[in-house]
DNA sequence: CGGAATCCCCAAAGATACTG
DNA sequence: CAGTATCTTTGGGGATTCCG
């Protein structure tokens, strides 16, 4: 609504409403998210287990990640009132439904990070004309 | 160490060496990358075109994104020396190898965006108990 | 037109300490 | 063990300007 914009452009494979997946991508997309849901995606987890396997990530953002998740309804938090406090988090049917999409960033990612690590040397190189991108700087 | 953890979860698609995980999503995680390569995916697009499709970017964030993109060897830039310079970006091989885990992300977000919200407002009424998270003040 | 450089700001992410 | 509150730092990222 609102702006009515007509853009004229070639192959607009986007619908105006880009809007709602810029939303949805900005928060799932968020590197502790995913990496959260992909850890998720074997079962069910306590805390501590989440900051050891995801490790890496401090309490801050595992509390603040989940948390969120779990507004969204894509994980479930269970606290157990034992004596030994103990919660549980675990993926939702619509958390479960997300696996996917995730699983096939992470196994992109795992299949060509090598390809892109060479890529990015080979763009230094060959580029170093003008680029300023070199921030690489190999001293010397 | 102690992550001899027995996944026997269904799809479990995780090494140990989530570190390169972490540093390529971290990269293609961000939001502006995965809506220009979403973009892209349609075809060979200009600056000035990639800027009207995902508008909202800004040109900072959108040079910025490209060239770490070419530097990854995701796209190529292609400049006309033309009197009106012109400049086409377009996914390289690696480049379209991304667009399904892209989409999936996308598609996702395009089916369950409206059920995302219903649970964030169901769980924002429900929790209100102690819930600091709401922040949303509707600002009447 | 395409992009590089600069300024500036605010929000996000990390570490730490404390509590239930 | 699980989680929160606080402080600080960093840099992401928007707006503007100038150059090719």
């Amino acid at each position: 609504m609102a702006t009515a914009r007509k853009i004229s452009g070639p192959c607009q494979a986007w619908p105006d409403d880009s809007a709602f997946i810029r939303e949805v991508l900005d928060r799932i997309g968020d590197k502790w998210t995913m990496l959260t849901i992909a850890t998720l995606s074997a079962g069910p987890l306590r805390y501590s287990d989440l900051q050891a396997s995801i490790r890496g990530i401090s309490q801050r953002m595992l509390t603040q990640t989940l948390k969120q998740l779990e507004r969204d309804g894509l994980i479930t938090r269970t606290a157990y009132a034992e004596v030994p406090p103990r919660v549980e988090y675990a993926l939702t049917d619509l958390g479960r439904s997300l696996i996917e999409a995730v699983t096939a960033m992470t196994r992109w990612a795992a299949a060509h990070h090598t390809e892109i690590a060479a890529n990015r040397e080979a763009s230094d190189l060959t580029g170093v004309g003008r680029a300023k991108a070199a921030a690489e700087a190999p001293a010397d």
